[in-house]
DNA sequence: GTTCTAGAAC
DNA sequence: GTTCTAGAAC
C-alpha cells in the first residue's frame, strides 16, 4: 500500500516538456470578471489545470478499485499535487541551483509571491528532520536572494515562512510582500493562513529543527483560518474582505 | 489549492 | 436588491 512516489529527476540543461498534461478548459464564467491574469502571467496558466469532473475523455468509471495506471496517474494529476509538476517546469522556474527551485505562485497573494522548493522529495514540515536542517537554510537564503533580485528597490516588507497545513503536498517556503495586493487574495482563509500563527516562520523553523531536530505544530491551527480580520499593521478589526482590502492599502508605502 | 453558488448578511 | 461568505466538489 505504499505509494511509489517518482523520483524527481531533473535535466538542468533542456528539460523536455511532457505534452497531454493540458485538457480543455471550455468552461465560462458568467458573472463576475475577476481579472486574475496578472501575476501567473502569460503561459504560466496554461497547465496544471486539472479540474476534476472535467475530463471528457472518460466518462464512465465503472470500477473504483484500479490500483495500477489509473490511479497512480490521478494521483499525479490531483491538485494538491500542482507544486511537483509546476517546480520542473522551465517556464515557471525563476531561479534554481542544485538544492531548491523558485516559482512563483500560481495565485499570489501579494504583488510578490514566490515558493521555494527543494528538489528532494520532502512530503510536509512533519518529514523534516536534523539532515535537513542545512537545506532548510538554503531556502531561506535563497528566499531572501529573491527579494534584493527583485524587489531590492521597492519599499516592501516581506515574510519568509511555512503555512501549519499546507494544501499542496510538497514543502515550499513562502517568500512573499506584506502589501497582500492582490485579486488572488478573496477570502478569510487567504488573509489568515499569512497572519495568525498559522503561518511560521522560516528563521522559527529552522530553529526548532536545531533544537528539537523536528518541527511541531501547535493545535487548533484550522481554528486560526477563522479568526476575524485584523490588520497585520495596525491591528485594527475589518468586517469583511472588501473592506480589509480597501484599508490595506493605507499601509501600501509611497 | 480553486471554482461555483446558495443563502446569510447587509 | 446587492454584497459577501462559506461549504461542496463523485
Amino acid at each position: 500500500m505504499v505509494n511509489e512516489l517518482y523520483p524527481y529527476i531533473v535535466e538542468f540543461e533542456e528539460e523536455a516538456e511532457s505534452p497531454g498534461l493540458e485538457t480543455h478548459r471550455k468552461r465560462k464564467r458568467s458573472g463576475n470578471n475577476d481579472s486574475i491574469e496578472r501575476g501567473a502571467a502569460q503561459e504560466a496558466d496554461s497547465h496544471t489545470g486539472l479540474e476534476p469532473g472535467s475530463d471528457p475523455g472518460q466518462c464512465s468509471v465503472p470500477s473504483k478499485k484500479e490500483k495500477d495506471a489509473s490511479t497512480k496517474k490521478e494521483s499525479l494529476g490531483h491538485w494538491s499535487q500542482g507544486l511537483k509538476i509546476s517546480m520542473q517546469d522551465p517556464k515557471m522556474q525563476v531561479y534554481k541551483d542544485e538544492q531548491v527551485v523558485v516559482i512563483k505562485d500560481k495565485y499570489p497573494k501579494a504583488r510578490h509571491h514566490w515558493l521555494v522548493l527543494p528538489w528532494a522529495s520532502i512530503s510536509s514540515l512533519k518529514a523534516v528532520t536534523r539532515e535537513h536542517l542545512e537545506l532548510l537554510k538554503h531556502m531561506h537564503t535563497v528566499g531572501e536572494k529573491m527579494i534584493t533580485d527583485f524587489a531590492g528597490s521597492s519599499k516592501l516588507r516581506f515574510r519568509l515562512g511555512y503555512h501549519a497545513i499546507p494544501s499542496m503536498s510538497h514543502v515550499h517556503l513562502h517568500v512573499i510582500s506584506q502589501d497582500f495586493d492582490s485579486p488572488c487574495l478573496k477570502n478569510k482563509k487567504h488573509w489568515n493562513s499569512f497572519n495568525t500563527e498559522y503561518f511560521i516562520e522560516s528563521q522559527a523553523v529552522i530553529e526548532m529543527v536545531q533544537t528539537t531536530g523536528r518541527v511541531s505544530v501547535r493545535d487548533g491551527m484550522p481554528e486560526l483560518l477563522k479568526l476575524p480580520l485584523r490588520c497585520h499593521e495596525c491591528q485594527q478589526l475589518l468586517p469583511s474582505i472588501p473592506q480589509l482590502k480597501e484599508h490595506l492599502r493605507r499601509h501600501w508605502p509611497k
